[in-house]
DNA sequence: GGTATTTGGTTTGTATACAATATGTATGCA
DNA sequence: TGCATACATATTGTATACAAACCAAATACC
């Protein structure tokens, strides 16, 4: 999110990508004084960060027991179903009326680096270059109040895909290359100041993860703990 | 939000309450050393507080330079506009297809008390209450991604209301009857789980809001700086 | 043999002391 | 007189030491 700077600001960030890259699982514990060994700061920056990470979804404080990993259930992921493509939407319609100019830019910068995550190959880097799209759009859209639950679908977005990312699975191949040809659609119509078009392309964007999510969750399988699915598979 | 069994929580119940009353103006600086002088508490877990703050929205934290009490703007305001009934529709949806027997009951005692505070005359009180009944509702939709928007809303709305309060108005003391029973039939949709109706009367219930709202917000008065109209007006 | 209780160790929560950064004032120079 | 710079002060950020709560294992009792 914000430069750098301090040494605090690494460990956030850090902390947040390998949470969002499943490199820390849902329900992992995460001991305070492990931590702090391991990036070098003391435990009371280390607490603010645990908690500012809570703040954001990313983590859950249990009184007296610590921080976990926030989970995913099936549960949450029928809620995710419900909320992403209202706010998505939402989010893209007001990132064509209000974007700046240099925003353009930006969202045109992340595309590109989306763009090379996708030639890559890695699920994870993928998901995170897509994020970074995801957040521009947000950023644009420039609403207090719709930033919040944003944030917080990309995060389980991102986790989610990673979870249900089958290399082998040719459907899913052109599918990569559909959500990257969508995203130039969504940059034209934000350029466009195209509110319609756009929100109308959030929901295809949208359906097209939909699909491949749903191609994983059978009714069967209810009780499969998310976020442990592909990556034991791959 | 939860019980105060620890004097850290109640010192965040107690800068909830000053922040969506206004007690605590939006912008107002908070200053560490004195608020732990105040509270009898250590900067250690004043600061934990002040970050959850934070991360909720009820303050901003700046790099050095201590926390302040989130502003609320004109920009901020239309941004309200536009979330509030997409969200405040959905999450009244959700808590009629949601909601168990329990919650209801919860619900009923909210309701009650949002009328004893209406009774009582107070608007800050009757605020509160607004606002608690409506996060009852929030907990039935149990929808993990809508809730920090949700929210994020509620905080704002109950300082909008309070700041766009006049006392006087003949209208405002109608419209506050109407929103009593606009909290009855909300309540009749949520036990009948009809979604259909829970949504409409969302749409309604804010557009009572957004009327009472709107008359004080004249296009003359853009750099007016919300949250310290009305108090110093009455 | 099973269950309850106690006890040791581990982990979280809090307080305080110290370091770093920012702000405001005063002084010197143009 | 105006501006820039240096210094003093206050406030934030960090580290460490101590207290309290939780967990697990071992022992005693039923």
């Amino acid at each position: 999110m914000q430069a750098d700077s301090s040494p605090k600001d690494r460990v956030y960030a850090t902390l947040v990508s390998n949470i969002l890259t499943l490199d820390l699982r849902p329900g992992a514990d995460l001991d305070e004084t492990r931590l702090c060994a391991e990036f070098g700061l003391s435990r009371t920056p280390m607490r603010e960060v645990l908690r500012q990470l809570a703040g954001e979804g990313y983590v859950t404080l249990r009184q007296n027991r610590g921080a976990q990993v926030s989970e995913m259930s099936q549960t949450s992921l029928r809620a995710f179903f419900i909320a992403a493509p209202m706010i998505y939407s939402a989010i893209l319609q007001l990132a064509a009326t209000h974007r700046s100019a240099d925003q353009i830019d930006t969202l045109r910068a992340a595309q590109a680096a989306f763009c090379t995550a996708l030639d890559d190959g890695d699920a994870a880097k993928r998901a995170l270059a897509n994020i970074q799209f995801h957040r521009v759009t947000g950023d644009m859209s420039d609403n207090l109040y719709l930033s919040p639950s944003f944030n917080r679908l990309l995060l389980d977005h991102a986790r989610i895909s990673i979870t249900f990312y089958a290399p082998q699975d040719a459907t899913q191949q052109r599918n990569i290359d559909t959500a990257r040809t969508q995203h130039e659609a969504i940059i034209d119509a934000i350029v466009a100041r195209d509110a319609q078009a756009a929100g109308d392309l959030a929901i295809a964007h949208w359906q097209l993860s939909r699909d491949e999510i749903e191609k994983y969750v059978m009714p069967g399988a209810l009780d499969v703990p998310l976020g442990t699915t592909a990556r034991s598979a791959g």
